[in-house]
Formats: C-alpha cells, structure tokens, sequence
DNA sequence: TTCCAGGCCCATG
DNA sequence: CATGGGCATGGA
C-alpha cells in the first residue's frame, strides 16, 4: 500500500526511543508489527509505503500521519534551544502505539539503554508472542497480558533478562489479565485522573506512565522526564538555576511548551540523544 | 574495572 | 513532601 506521508520521515520515527521492535532491514525498510499485524515498511521522498495485510487506515492511524507537523510546531516557543531539534527531527510523527505493548515495553524500559529495552522486547515476543510468517519471514505479536500472568519469573529473568523488572511486569499483566484494571478506560479520563490511575500499576512510575499516555493515548502534553531529559533541560533552560528541583522542571515544561509538549520532549530527547552519539 | 542506562520502590526525615 | 539507597543486566 502506498500512503501519503508529506513531510514525514520514518527514520527518525522509529528510531526516537518510543518504540522498540522494529528491525531495520537494509538501507531504509523496516520489519515490525501493528498490533496483530506484521508489517515492512519504507519510505520513498513524501510517501510511505508498506506491506502488510493491515488495513490502510490502521499504518495511518499507527504512524500519526494525520498529525500537521506544521500546526504542532506553531504551538511551540521559538528558541534557541528547541529551533535546531525541530529543524533535525521536528518530521518525527508520535506514534499511537496498542496500549498494553506500550505500557509492557516501558515498565521494562528503566534503568536500561534504548539497545537493551529493544533486546529485551524482542526476546518477550519471540519466547512468549505468537509468530506469524509473513513475506518470507517469522514476526511475533507482543504476548497477551494474560500470557506474561503465567510466565514464571525465573523464565522472564533466564530468557528475557529482565532482573528485577521480571516482578513487576509480570504483577501488572496479572492485574490487567484479571480486569482490575482497564486500559480502555483511560481514554476517557482527564491527563490527571489517567495520569494518577497508572501510578497504581507495579512498576509504573511518573516517567512511565507520561510515557504511555505520550506514546500510546495521544495524550500530546505529557511530557516524560527521563535522565536525558532531565540533562537536557539543566544545560539549557536551567543553566542558570542549578538547584532547580525535579518538580520545578516539571512545571516549566508543561507552562513553557504547552499543548503539545510531549512532541517538544521527543524532539530534545532525540536530537540531544543523536547530536551525543556523533561526538 | 568502573560507570551508566527513557526509574521505581521503600525507608527515613 | 523530599531525599537517598538499592536494585539486575550489559555495553562502553
């Protein structure tokens, strides 16, 4: 299938850390699933071009195509410091990932660099999903809350290296697998309320759970605060307030970049995150 | 070898 | 409420 893709790139999309398991294959195609479905995908100038039995409209809702970078960017401040992040990654789309893989990836995501989580997500799919073979190769679906419920934590540790996250993944699937909590519900709550809901899930923290709403919820004002973040904005907006609390950056970040945060947050992640690796 | 990673949890003040 | 230590694992 072929989508219209303006100014998109896919590149920088999948490779922002807001997602794990998409394998790049070659120059520029991509191997992944969208939910149940796999998927390869390449980019040609302004058009996306995929392969997959998922409906059109599913890749388009996935990869936020809908989104108008242009409009987001207007919403953001002019500065010196969020300028060239947007001018290198500001056609970066926030994806609307299934909540559960979301929610599932970055409760394993702490203290673990980007490579790890992405280790680590694959290894949960291929020991625990379901394969489906699809254009000569074997995808496996993210496995059912219910499935990692079972799973024996000597098994996450053994096989998926999970160390001590391997409790509390598997005590929040045995919650959402039990209905005690449901993620559908959410989507109609305020930030606040979704935001204080997630909190209550093992191994859900603030980071975590602004991560899930970013990611997974469109919820485009929240903005996780990682240690890259955390760095990022301490040598730029705070330079001059070295003994700015966490809670204050907090709330510079949603005053100062308003409605559309989180996309401001992922284009500092990945642009200070990219700009790093290169030195 | 030592340091650090898209943090959370729990025990203290 | 805010602070601090502990926590598995693996790559740089």
């Amino acid at each position: 299938m072929v989508l219209n893709a303006g100014d998109f790139r896919l590149d920088h999309t999948l490779e922002s850390g807001q997602v794990f398991h998409w394998q790049k294959l070659g120059d520029a195609a991509y191997a992944g699933m969208i939910g149940p479905w796999p998927v390869l995908v390449w980019q040609e100038r302004r058009r996306l071009l995929a392969q997959s039995p998922a409906p059109r409209e599913q890749v388009r809702r996935y990869f936020a195509l809908d989104h108008k970078p242009a409009e987001i960017h207007a919403t953001l401040p002019d500065d010196e410091f969020l300028r060239p992040a947007i001018a290198f990654c500001g056609n970066l789309r926030i994806l609307r990932q299934p909540h559960w893989e979301c929610l599932a990836a970055f409760i394993t995501s702490s203290m673990k660099q980007v490579a790890h989580i992405s280790g680590i997500n694959g290894a949960l799919r291929r020991r625990y999903g379901q394969p489906r073979e699809f254009a000569q190769r074997t995808f496996h679906t993210f496995p059912e809350p219910a499935v990692l419920a079972e799973a024996a934590e000597g098994d996450l540790r053994e096989h998926c290296r999970l160390g001590w996250r391997a409790p509390t993944l598997k005590a929040t699937a045995e919650v959402i697998a039990r209905k005690k909590f449901r993620l559908a519900s959410l989507r109609k709550k305020s930030y606040d309320d979704a935001h204080k809901a997630l909190l209550k899930l093992p191994g859900v923290g603030p980071k975590v759970a602004n991560c899930v709403l970013l990611f997974a919820y469109e919820r485009l004002d929240a903005f996780p605060i990682d240690v890259w973040i955390e760095r990022v904005l301490r040598e730029t907006y705070f330079r001059d307030n070295p003994d700015a609390s966490t809670a204050e950056l907090r709330q510079f970040a949603h005053t100062y970049f308003g409605p559309n945060a989180g996309y401001a947050q992922q284009y500092l992640f990945h642009y200070w995150r990219s700009k790093k690796a290169e030195e």
